[in-house]
DNA sequence: TTATAGTACCTTGCAATACATAGTACTTGG
DNA sequence: CCAAGTACTATGTATTGCAAGGTACTATAA
């Protein structure tokens, strides 16, 4: 156990999460995704987003369209569909309640429960 | 791919956060834990919180001692080592971090890139 | 023409974790 | 002696992040 891998496990299921936030206002292929992704400070590798985009896909969460590149090959924009946006309000609300929930173990550091008295 | 699923991945390697938080000023054990972090709405299962123990025990964060039970079997009060608070600390910053990222990506609702002018 | 670099997409295999399920062991009360 | 409650343990499945490697297209240089 190192905080690198507890890192990556906090990352499961946020990824989801962060993709669709970035999709919501605007179509984006991989490669952007990526960009944009460092630009908010989350690396995030290709073998982690490949695999992810196809998932949200097939899901129907997030749709795509192909588009030829002005240099390159071409370009697979994804977009986020209305089921995607419905599923993203349910993801804000269960990211907000573990938050709460985080908060609330954080804050409680005072409140210590008596040990069980023992009776032996 | 469904809510359910997507808040059980949220859940990866935020659990030991929390058991890390809630062990800070007491000990305590699985049953107490759970119903603890049951109080804060987090549900935890028996099959996923004692490996979880076992894990941390043997990385040496967490440290326990067998104590008799006023009615039932002998108790396994884990408690947290000096390890556990450095790390605990490395896992907040880890925390913040996420959020910050999130909150973000979150703000960031109007910002929307151009697309490239297709040459074609 | 051929070779190289850059861009973009995809696949495979591994490691780690949450959870459901089932099982073991101890104590108390009838 | 047996049932119920408490507490701990083990097994198998599904999902996911990530490393590593591969394919294909375009443009530039030799």
């Amino acid at each position: 156990m190192n905080i690198d891998n507890l890192k990556s496990q906090m990352r499961k299921g946020m990824l989801e999460f962060c993709v669709l936030l970035l999709l919501r206002h605007g179509d984006a292929y991989a490669s952007e995704i990526i960009t944009k992704m460092k630009e908010a400070h989350l690396i995030v590798m290709e073998g982690t987003l490949y695999p992810l985009l196809t998932r949200l896909k097939n899901d129907g969460l997030l749709a795509y369209r192909w588009q030829e590149s002005p240099a390159g090959p071409p370009r697979k924009y994804y977009s986020i569909t209305q089921l995607g946006t419905q599923f993203l309000e349910q993801l804000q609300n269960s990211w907000d309640e573990i938050n709460r929930t985080v908060d609330h173990l954080r804050s409680k550091s005072a409140i210590v429960t008596p040990p069980d008295i023992n009776l032996q």
